[in-house]
DNA sequence: ACCTGAACACCGTTCAAGT
DNA sequence: ACCTGAACACCGTTCAAGT
Protein backbone atom coordinates (compact mmCIF):
# COMPACT_ATOMS: atom_id res chain seq x y z
CA UNK A 1 0.00 0.00 0.00
CA UNK A 2 0.96 3.20 -1.07
CA UNK A 3 2.08 6.20 2.13
CA UNK A 4 -0.22 8.59 1.97
CA UNK A 5 1.39 11.94 1.21
CA UNK A 6 1.08 14.22 4.56
CA UNK A 7 1.08 17.78 5.75
CA UNK A 8 4.13 19.16 4.15
CA UNK A 9 7.52 19.59 6.22
CA UNK A 10 7.83 22.25 8.61
CA UNK A 11 4.87 23.47 8.24
CA UNK A 12 3.54 22.28 11.78
CA UNK A 13 3.80 24.98 14.30
CA UNK A 14 0.40 25.71 15.85
CA UNK A 15 0.84 25.96 19.15
CA UNK A 16 -0.73 22.79 20.66
CA UNK A 17 0.88 19.37 19.29
CA UNK A 18 -0.38 17.69 22.66
CA UNK A 19 -3.95 18.83 21.29
CA UNK A 20 -3.55 17.60 17.55
CA UNK A 21 -2.37 14.12 18.63
CA UNK A 22 -5.07 13.84 21.12
CA UNK A 23 -7.81 14.36 18.21
CA UNK A 24 -5.24 12.02 15.83
CA UNK A 25 -5.49 9.22 18.01
CA UNK A 26 -9.21 9.32 19.07
CA UNK A 27 -9.52 9.47 14.68
CA UNK A 28 -7.51 6.70 14.07
CA UNK A 29 -9.49 4.55 16.96
CA UNK A 30 -12.84 5.85 15.06
CA UNK A 31 -12.07 4.93 11.94
CA UNK A 32 -9.61 2.30 12.02
CA UNK A 33 -10.27 0.23 14.78
CA UNK A 34 -7.65 -0.07 17.97
CA UNK A 35 -5.27 -2.24 15.77
CA UNK A 36 -4.48 1.09 14.03
CA UNK A 37 -3.43 2.96 16.46
CA UNK A 38 0.21 3.40 16.47
CA UNK A 39 2.41 6.01 17.80
CA UNK A 40 4.03 6.49 14.39
CA UNK A 41 0.51 6.83 12.27
CA UNK A 42 -0.16 9.13 15.17
CA UNK A 43 2.62 11.06 14.95
CA UNK A 44 2.38 10.77 10.95
CA UNK A 45 -1.49 11.66 10.61
CA UNK A 46 -0.41 15.27 12.51
CA UNK A 47 2.74 15.82 10.32
CA UNK A 48 5.73 15.37 12.87
CA UNK A 49 8.43 12.85 13.52
CA UNK A 50 7.58 9.83 14.73
CA UNK A 51 9.73 11.10 18.13
CA UNK A 52 7.77 14.10 18.12
CA UNK A 53 4.73 12.67 20.67
CA UNK A 54 7.13 11.79 22.64
CA UNK A 55 7.73 15.19 24.07
CA UNK A 56 4.00 14.84 24.87
CA UNK A 57 3.27 12.01 26.47
CA UNK A 58 5.48 9.28 27.94
CA UNK A 59 4.58 6.44 25.96
CA UNK A 60 1.95 4.88 24.29
CA UNK A 61 -0.38 3.87 27.17
CA UNK A 62 -0.22 7.44 28.75
CA UNK A 63 -1.79 8.71 24.73
CA UNK A 64 -4.59 6.18 25.55
CA UNK A 65 -5.15 6.86 29.24
CA UNK A 66 -5.55 10.93 27.84
CA UNK A 67 -8.18 10.05 25.29
CA UNK A 68 -9.87 7.80 27.78
CA UNK A 69 -10.27 10.39 30.11
CA UNK A 70 -12.02 12.69 27.91
CA UNK A 71 -14.06 9.92 27.00
CA UNK A 72 -14.56 9.64 30.84
CA UNK A 73 -15.64 13.22 30.97
CA UNK A 74 -18.22 12.88 27.82
CA UNK A 75 -20.00 9.77 29.71
CA UNK A 76 -20.24 12.02 32.53
CA UNK A 77 -21.99 14.86 30.76
CA UNK A 78 -24.24 12.11 28.81
CA UNK A 79 -25.55 11.15 32.15
CA UNK A 80 -26.09 14.63 33.90
CA UNK A 81 -27.91 16.02 30.36
CA UNK A 82 -30.06 12.89 30.69
CA UNK A 83 -30.98 13.06 34.21
CA UNK A 84 -31.35 17.16 34.16
CA UNK A 85 -34.17 16.48 31.19
CA UNK A 86 -35.54 13.48 33.02
CA UNK A 87 -37.22 16.27 35.16
CA UNK A 88 -38.07 15.80 38.95
CA UNK A 89 -39.09 12.01 39.53
CA UNK A 90 -36.44 9.99 41.66
CA UNK A 91 -37.28 6.57 39.63
CA UNK A 92 -37.00 8.53 36.05
CA UNK A 93 -34.06 10.62 37.21
CA UNK A 94 -32.24 6.81 38.10
CA UNK A 95 -33.48 5.17 34.62
CA UNK A 96 -32.25 8.53 32.95
CA UNK A 97 -28.35 7.91 33.87
CA UNK A 98 -28.44 4.26 33.23
CA UNK A 99 -29.89 5.19 29.51
CA UNK A 100 -27.12 7.74 29.18
CA UNK A 101 -24.53 5.81 30.32
CA UNK A 102 -25.56 3.00 27.40
CA UNK A 103 -26.33 5.60 24.88
CA UNK A 104 -22.72 7.26 25.15
CA UNK A 105 -20.94 4.07 24.62
CA UNK A 106 -23.33 3.19 21.77
CA UNK A 107 -22.73 6.80 20.12
CA UNK A 108 -19.14 6.55 20.68
CA UNK A 109 -18.29 2.75 20.94
CA UNK A 110 -14.46 3.73 19.87
CA UNK A 111 -14.00 6.03 22.86
CA UNK A 112 -15.73 3.20 25.38
CA UNK A 113 -13.66 1.14 24.30
CA UNK A 114 -10.38 2.70 25.18
CA UNK A 115 -11.78 3.45 28.20
CA UNK A 116 -12.62 -0.18 29.89
CA UNK A 117 -10.16 -2.05 27.58
CA UNK A 118 -6.91 -0.28 26.70
CA UNK A 119 -6.04 0.73 29.78
CA UNK A 120 -4.12 -1.71 31.97
CA UNK A 121 -4.08 0.06 35.09
CA UNK A 122 -5.68 3.14 35.86
CA UNK A 123 -4.02 3.87 39.65
CA UNK A 124 -1.20 4.56 37.37
CA UNK A 125 -2.90 7.71 35.73
CA UNK A 126 -4.45 9.90 38.70
CA UNK A 127 -6.27 12.35 36.43
CA UNK A 128 -7.88 9.07 34.71
CA UNK A 129 -8.46 7.61 37.72
CA UNK A 130 -10.79 10.81 39.08
CA UNK A 131 -12.74 11.06 36.33
CA UNK A 132 -13.98 8.15 35.90
CA UNK A 133 -14.55 8.09 39.67
CA UNK A 134 -17.25 11.20 39.38
CA UNK A 135 -19.15 9.35 36.58
CA UNK A 136 -19.08 6.74 39.31
CA UNK A 137 -19.81 9.16 42.02
CA UNK A 138 -23.07 10.52 40.17
CA UNK A 139 -24.34 7.34 40.08
CA UNK A 140 -24.24 6.96 43.57
CA UNK A 141 -25.95 10.29 44.04
CA UNK A 142 -28.47 9.16 41.80
CA UNK A 143 -28.99 6.02 44.19
CA UNK A 144 -28.77 8.04 47.28
CA UNK A 145 -31.57 10.40 46.13
CA UNK A 146 -33.67 6.92 45.24
CA UNK A 147 -33.22 5.98 48.68
CA UNK A 148 -34.31 9.04 50.26
CA UNK A 149 -37.33 9.35 48.07
CA UNK A 150 -38.00 5.34 49.58
CA UNK A 151 -37.47 4.38 45.73
CA UNK A 152 -34.40 2.16 46.63
CA UNK A 153 -34.23 -0.35 49.37
CA UNK A 154 -31.79 0.75 52.46
CA UNK A 155 -28.20 -0.88 51.90
CA UNK A 156 -24.92 0.23 51.05
CA UNK A 157 -25.40 2.80 48.66
CA UNK A 158 -22.23 1.91 46.98
CA UNK A 159 -23.21 -1.87 46.93
CA UNK A 160 -26.70 -0.54 45.16
CA UNK A 161 -24.81 1.81 42.78
CA UNK A 162 -22.55 -0.78 41.60
CA UNK A 163 -25.00 -3.04 40.82
CA UNK A 164 -26.46 -0.64 38.56
CA UNK A 165 -23.92 0.42 37.11
CA UNK A 166 -22.64 -3.32 36.31
CA UNK A 167 -26.21 -3.72 34.82
CA UNK A 168 -25.80 -0.56 32.17
CA UNK A 169 -22.30 -1.65 31.35
CA UNK A 170 -22.88 -5.11 30.54
CA UNK A 171 -25.73 -4.27 28.22
CA UNK A 172 -23.36 -1.19 26.57
CA UNK A 173 -20.19 -3.70 26.03
CA UNK A 174 -22.23 -6.72 24.91
CA UNK A 175 -24.27 -4.24 22.53
CA UNK A 176 -21.32 -2.83 21.04
CA UNK A 177 -19.30 -6.41 20.70
CA UNK A 178 -21.85 -7.34 18.72
CA UNK A 179 -22.53 -10.25 20.88
CA UNK A 180 -25.65 -9.59 22.14
CA UNK A 181 -27.48 -9.52 18.68
CA UNK A 182 -29.32 -12.66 18.44
CA UNK A 183 -29.75 -13.99 15.19
CA UNK A 184 -33.52 -15.85 15.95
CA UNK A 185 -36.80 -14.47 17.67
CA UNK A 186 -38.22 -10.83 16.94
CA UNK A 187 -35.14 -7.95 16.39
CA UNK A 188 -33.96 -6.67 19.84
CA UNK A 189 -32.41 -2.36 19.82
CA UNK A 190 -30.80 -1.03 22.08
CA UNK A 191 -33.75 1.51 23.24
CA UNK A 192 -35.50 -1.03 23.71
CA UNK A 193 -33.43 -3.25 25.81
CA UNK A 194 -32.42 -0.22 27.89
CA UNK A 195 -35.64 0.97 29.03
CA UNK A 196 -36.02 -2.84 29.91
CA UNK A 197 -32.79 -2.74 31.71
CA UNK A 198 -33.27 0.02 33.67
CA UNK A 199 -36.95 -0.96 34.50
CA UNK A 200 -35.53 -4.06 36.01
CA UNK A 201 -32.79 -2.11 38.02
CA UNK A 202 -35.46 0.03 39.50
CA UNK A 203 -37.57 -3.24 40.28
CA UNK A 204 -34.54 -5.09 41.54
CA UNK A 205 -33.01 -2.46 43.38
CA UNK A 206 -36.91 -1.34 45.05
CA UNK A 207 -38.57 -2.08 48.73
CA UNK B 1 17.38 -8.55 29.64
CA UNK B 2 19.11 -11.99 28.71
CA UNK B 3 17.32 -14.36 26.38
CA UNK B 4 16.07 -17.56 28.78
CA UNK B 5 17.23 -20.39 27.13
CA UNK B 6 14.99 -22.97 25.63
CA UNK B 7 14.35 -26.67 24.66
CA UNK B 8 17.13 -27.74 22.79
CA UNK B 9 16.89 -27.36 18.78
CA UNK B 10 15.26 -30.64 16.89
CA UNK B 11 14.34 -31.92 20.49
CA UNK B 12 10.55 -30.98 20.01
CA UNK B 13 8.75 -33.97 17.81
CA UNK B 14 5.43 -34.62 20.12
CA UNK B 15 2.71 -35.00 18.10
CA UNK B 16 0.56 -31.92 19.25
CA UNK B 17 2.30 -28.56 18.35
CA UNK B 18 -0.87 -26.86 18.08
CA UNK B 19 -2.19 -27.77 21.49
CA UNK B 20 1.05 -27.04 22.69
CA UNK B 21 1.05 -23.48 21.51
CA UNK B 22 -2.37 -23.02 23.03
CA UNK B 23 -1.15 -23.96 26.27
CA UNK B 24 1.71 -21.46 25.89
CA UNK B 25 -0.26 -18.93 24.66
CA UNK B 26 -2.51 -19.33 27.90
CA UNK B 27 0.23 -19.51 30.04
CA UNK B 28 1.70 -15.88 28.66
CA UNK B 29 -1.20 -14.20 28.86
CA UNK B 30 -2.19 -15.70 32.34
CA UNK B 31 1.87 -14.80 33.27
CA UNK B 32 2.19 -11.99 32.06
CA UNK B 33 -0.74 -10.60 30.11
CA UNK B 34 -2.13 -9.82 27.11
CA UNK B 35 0.87 -7.36 25.67
CA UNK B 36 3.20 -10.01 26.17
CA UNK B 37 1.32 -12.30 23.72
CA UNK B 38 3.31 -12.56 20.83
CA UNK B 39 3.61 -15.36 18.33
CA UNK B 40 7.18 -15.20 18.99
CA UNK B 41 6.96 -15.66 22.33
CA UNK B 42 4.89 -18.63 22.03
CA UNK B 43 6.65 -20.40 19.96
CA UNK B 44 10.10 -19.33 22.04
CA UNK B 45 8.01 -20.83 24.53
CA UNK B 46 7.61 -24.18 22.82
CA UNK B 47 10.92 -24.59 21.31
CA UNK B 48 10.24 -24.25 17.93
CA UNK B 49 11.17 -21.34 15.13
CA UNK B 50 8.68 -18.54 14.98
CA UNK B 51 6.92 -19.30 11.67
CA UNK B 52 6.20 -22.77 13.09
CA UNK B 53 2.72 -21.13 14.41
CA UNK B 54 1.90 -20.43 10.85
CA UNK B 55 1.40 -24.15 9.82
CA UNK B 56 -1.44 -24.31 12.93
CA UNK B 57 -2.70 -21.20 12.79
CA UNK B 58 -3.92 -18.61 10.26
CA UNK B 59 -1.96 -15.62 12.64
CA UNK B 60 -2.14 -13.99 15.94
CA UNK B 61 -6.25 -13.25 15.99
CA UNK B 62 -6.25 -17.27 15.12
CA UNK B 63 -4.87 -18.39 17.93
CA UNK B 64 -6.61 -16.24 20.19
CA UNK B 65 -9.84 -17.48 18.70
CA UNK B 66 -8.71 -20.68 19.88
CA UNK B 67 -7.78 -19.89 23.08
CA UNK B 68 -11.50 -18.34 23.82
CA UNK B 69 -13.16 -20.67 22.16
CA UNK B 70 -12.17 -23.10 24.87
CA UNK B 71 -12.71 -20.45 27.64
CA UNK B 72 -16.28 -20.38 26.35
CA UNK B 73 -16.33 -24.28 26.88
CA UNK B 74 -15.08 -23.56 30.47
CA UNK B 75 -17.36 -20.70 31.03
CA UNK B 76 -20.38 -23.04 30.07
CA UNK B 77 -19.27 -25.84 31.95
CA UNK B 78 -19.32 -23.44 35.01
CA UNK B 79 -22.90 -22.35 34.51
CA UNK B 80 -23.87 -25.99 34.13
CA UNK B 81 -21.65 -27.01 37.28
CA UNK B 82 -23.43 -24.66 39.10
CA UNK B 83 -27.12 -24.73 38.50
CA UNK B 84 -26.55 -28.55 38.62
CA UNK B 85 -25.18 -27.78 42.65
CA UNK B 86 -28.14 -25.08 43.21
CA UNK B 87 -30.84 -28.07 43.05
CA UNK B 88 -34.21 -27.97 41.65
CA UNK B 89 -35.86 -24.01 42.50
CA UNK B 90 -36.20 -22.26 39.40
CA UNK B 91 -34.92 -18.77 41.33
CA UNK B 92 -32.05 -21.03 43.43
CA UNK B 93 -31.14 -22.53 39.63
CA UNK B 94 -31.34 -19.15 38.09
CA UNK B 95 -29.45 -17.20 40.52
CA UNK B 96 -26.70 -20.36 40.44
CA UNK B 97 -26.27 -19.97 36.83
CA UNK B 98 -25.26 -16.13 36.98
CA UNK B 99 -23.10 -16.82 39.99
CA UNK B 100 -20.77 -19.23 37.91
CA UNK B 101 -20.43 -17.09 35.09
CA UNK B 102 -19.13 -14.47 37.41
CA UNK B 103 -17.28 -16.91 39.29
CA UNK B 104 -15.67 -18.28 36.25
CA UNK B 105 -14.42 -15.02 35.01
CA UNK B 106 -13.25 -14.04 38.85
CA UNK B 107 -11.28 -17.29 38.85
CA UNK B 108 -9.75 -17.29 35.45
CA UNK B 109 -9.66 -12.92 34.01
CA UNK B 110 -6.92 -13.63 31.44
CA UNK B 111 -9.06 -16.28 29.54
CA UNK B 112 -12.03 -14.14 30.08
CA UNK B 113 -10.51 -11.28 29.29
CA UNK B 114 -9.72 -12.88 25.60
CA UNK B 115 -12.96 -14.17 25.19
CA UNK B 116 -14.72 -10.23 25.49
CA UNK B 117 -12.03 -7.76 24.44
CA UNK B 118 -9.34 -9.67 22.35
CA UNK B 119 -11.70 -10.80 19.68
CA UNK B 120 -12.35 -8.52 16.98
CA UNK B 121 -14.93 -10.19 14.86
CA UNK B 122 -16.66 -13.46 16.32
CA UNK B 123 -18.48 -13.90 13.36
CA UNK B 124 -15.24 -14.46 11.54
CA UNK B 125 -14.70 -17.69 13.70
CA UNK B 126 -18.22 -19.75 13.12
CA UNK B 127 -16.92 -22.00 15.74
CA UNK B 128 -16.06 -20.21 18.19
CA UNK B 129 -19.21 -17.87 17.94
CA UNK B 130 -21.19 -21.56 18.57
CA UNK B 131 -19.25 -22.10 22.21
CA UNK B 132 -20.36 -18.36 22.92
CA UNK B 133 -23.56 -19.39 21.80
CA UNK B 134 -23.73 -22.40 24.06
CA UNK B 135 -23.41 -20.23 27.10
CA UNK B 136 -25.91 -18.00 25.77
CA UNK B 137 -28.46 -20.69 25.60
CA UNK B 138 -28.01 -21.89 28.61
CA UNK B 139 -29.22 -18.49 30.26
CA UNK B 140 -32.01 -18.52 27.98
CA UNK B 141 -33.15 -22.33 28.56
CA UNK B 142 -32.80 -21.01 32.41
CA UNK B 143 -34.79 -17.59 31.96
CA UNK B 144 -37.69 -19.96 30.17
CA UNK B 145 -37.73 -22.58 33.16
CA UNK B 146 -37.85 -19.65 34.97
CA UNK B 147 -40.96 -18.25 33.33
CA UNK B 148 -42.44 -21.74 33.28
CA UNK B 149 -42.27 -21.87 37.11
CA UNK B 150 -44.02 -18.06 37.22
CA UNK B 151 -41.05 -16.80 38.66
CA UNK B 152 -40.27 -14.58 35.75
CA UNK B 153 -42.28 -12.14 34.20
CA UNK B 154 -43.46 -12.94 30.64
CA UNK B 155 -42.30 -11.15 27.67
CA UNK B 156 -39.44 -11.71 25.14
CA UNK B 157 -37.37 -14.55 26.79
CA UNK B 158 -34.29 -13.34 24.68
CA UNK B 159 -34.30 -10.18 25.76
CA UNK B 160 -35.36 -11.23 29.63
CA UNK B 161 -31.62 -13.63 29.48
CA UNK B 162 -30.09 -11.03 27.67
CA UNK B 163 -30.66 -8.32 30.58
CA UNK B 164 -29.64 -11.06 32.91
CA UNK B 165 -26.23 -12.07 31.06
CA UNK B 166 -25.61 -7.82 31.01
CA UNK B 167 -26.05 -7.74 34.63
CA UNK B 168 -23.32 -10.40 35.60
CA UNK B 169 -21.08 -9.44 32.23
CA UNK B 170 -21.18 -6.29 33.45
CA UNK B 171 -20.54 -7.19 37.26
CA UNK B 172 -17.69 -9.40 35.83
CA UNK B 173 -15.89 -6.77 34.15
CA UNK B 174 -15.90 -4.24 36.11
CA UNK B 175 -14.38 -6.37 39.10
CA UNK B 176 -11.79 -7.80 37.20
CA UNK B 177 -10.93 -4.87 35.57
CA UNK B 178 -10.63 -3.40 39.29
CA UNK B 179 -12.39 -0.43 38.50
CA UNK B 180 -15.31 -1.95 41.21
CA UNK B 181 -12.47 -1.66 43.53
CA UNK B 182 -14.26 1.46 45.97
CA UNK B 183 -11.87 2.89 47.90
CA UNK B 184 -14.01 4.48 50.55
CA UNK B 185 -16.92 2.71 52.43
CA UNK B 186 -17.11 -1.07 54.05
CA UNK B 187 -15.39 -3.52 52.04
CA UNK B 188 -17.55 -5.20 48.86
CA UNK B 189 -16.63 -9.07 48.01
CA UNK B 190 -17.44 -10.73 44.98
CA UNK B 191 -19.37 -13.22 46.84
CA UNK B 192 -21.40 -10.78 48.15
CA UNK B 193 -22.21 -8.36 45.35
CA UNK B 194 -22.70 -11.65 43.04
CA UNK B 195 -25.32 -12.60 45.89
CA UNK B 196 -26.72 -9.03 45.99
CA UNK B 197 -26.75 -9.07 41.73
CA UNK B 198 -28.83 -12.36 41.26
CA UNK B 199 -31.14 -11.32 44.01
CA UNK B 200 -31.62 -8.06 42.09
CA UNK B 201 -31.58 -10.44 38.62
CA UNK B 202 -34.78 -12.45 40.72
CA UNK B 203 -36.88 -9.51 41.55
CA UNK B 204 -36.33 -7.09 38.83
CA UNK B 205 -37.05 -9.60 36.37
CA UNK B 206 -40.14 -11.35 38.63
CA UNK B 207 -43.65 -10.98 37.79
C1' DA C 1 3.39 -33.11 6.14
C1' DC C 2 5.76 -30.21 8.98
C1' DC C 3 9.52 -27.26 10.35
C1' DT C 4 13.68 -24.08 9.57
C1' DG C 5 16.31 -19.87 8.14
C1' DA C 6 16.28 -15.79 6.31
C1' DA C 7 14.05 -11.93 4.85
C1' DC C 8 10.70 -7.68 4.65
C1' DA C 9 8.00 -4.13 6.43
C1' DC C 10 6.58 -2.31 10.47
C1' DC C 11 6.48 -0.68 15.41
C1' DG C 12 7.92 1.43 20.32
C1' DT C 13 11.35 3.97 22.17
C1' DT C 14 15.75 6.53 22.83
C1' DC C 15 19.02 10.17 22.11
C1' DA C 16 22.36 13.24 20.24
C1' DA C 17 21.90 17.02 17.37
C1' DG C 18 19.61 20.91 15.39
C1' DT C 19 16.54 25.47 15.61
C1' DA D 1 11.57 24.49 24.61
C1' DC D 2 10.51 21.62 21.05
C1' DC D 3 11.40 18.86 17.03
C1' DT D 4 14.36 15.96 13.71
C1' DG D 5 17.20 11.97 12.02
C1' DA D 6 19.02 7.99 12.84
C1' DA D 7 19.41 4.07 15.37
C1' DC D 8 18.17 -0.40 18.19
C1' DA D 9 15.49 -4.17 19.50
C1' DC D 10 11.42 -6.23 18.60
C1' DC D 11 7.22 -8.05 16.13
C1' DG D 12 3.85 -10.23 12.34
C1' DT D 13 4.12 -12.60 8.35
C1' DT D 14 5.90 -14.90 4.13
C1' DC D 15 8.41 -18.30 1.54
C1' DA D 16 11.86 -21.10 -0.51
C1' DA D 17 14.37 -24.78 1.19
C1' DG D 18 15.14 -28.75 3.99
C1' DT D 19 13.72 -33.53 6.38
Amino acid sequence: LPRKPRIPKHGYHHGDLRRALLDAALAVLVEDGPHALTMREVARRVGVTQAAPYHHFADKEAILAAVAEEGFTKLYESMIEARTAAGTKPAARLRAMGAGYVRFAVQHPAHFRVMFVKIVDMTQYPSLHACADRSFTALLEATLEGQKAGLVRKGDAAELALLMWSAVHGLATLWISGAAVRPAGPVLTIESLTDAATEMLVRGLGR
